[in-house]
DNA sequence: ATATCTACTTACCTTGAGTTAACTAACTAT
DNA sequence: ATAGTTAGTTAACTCAAGGTAAGTAGATAT
């Protein structure tokens, strides 16, 4: 009981941000969801279109993100190959964080989306 | 404190379905997600691209939905315009749900989230 | 010695989305 | 009468995402 009982925790501490799955259909829709389909993956990855951009910058660009869901979330999507950390030696620490090809990828999406909202959700 | 009370849960029983707004930054992203950004909306809404659906065939579909959340993701997606209810008084009623063209122009979309998922989610 | 900076981490807590299970309406068929 | 049908509703509950607030590291600036 002991035993599982730390693995338990040890393991929602570190799965803390992934949505919960409708039960693996394999379904690609379900599959990019996993990984994009947080409360706050598409305002980061909104962001990281624009370039590569620091933690600060970002929680200064999404306003009412705190930084554990900032954390969480760049988390997830690095875990995912989505974006990519690089934290340089300077002092203070600079972290730098930006999109691979994979999160690149979904540019083409978040078009087709944004031109979505644009046409039908312009004032309602 | 019980005229609250009952205001409360009516409204609440109201809106359950409607996912939390990271306050209302005029963005259309999260406009869209507004709409779309629940668990089982891209299910829902997957199914009828094939064409229109009864409930009780989404159900059957979506195995793992309950039918309260696939009430609420009707209603929901109902009162953002992107599906269309029709009852007809047969015996024992018979319920109709399809997209309107609101609806008919997520696929482009939807399209683009599942090439994505193609792409890279293959066998992740 | 204390303050300041960035980029977090940790612990605790709230909340609301979603689940479960039982029940309902309105009618038909046996 | 009672069972079966579709399309739900209702109440009670769970659970994990996300929020809040405080603390940490490691160095510099005053």
């Amino acid at each position: 009981m002991s035993m599982l009982e730390s693995e338990q925790s040890k393991k929602s501490n570190l799965q803390n941000y992934i949505p919960k799955k409708p039960e693996r259909i394999a379904c690609s829709i379900e599959k990019a969801l996993d990984v994009i389909g947080g409360k706050w993956s598409f305002l980061v990855l909104k962001e990281l279109f624009d370039g590569t951009k620091r933690f600060g910058e970002l929680q200064r660009k999404i306003k009412s993100i705190s930084p554990k869901s900032l954390t969480d979330t760049l988390r997830h999507l690095e875990e995912y190959g989505v974006l990519e950390r690089t934290a340089y030696p300077t002092v203070p620490v600079t972290v730098e964080y930006k999109l691979t090809p994979k999160g690149e990828d979904l540019h083409q999406m978040l078009k087709e989306m944004k031109l979505w909202a644009a046409k039908w959700c312009s004032d309602v």
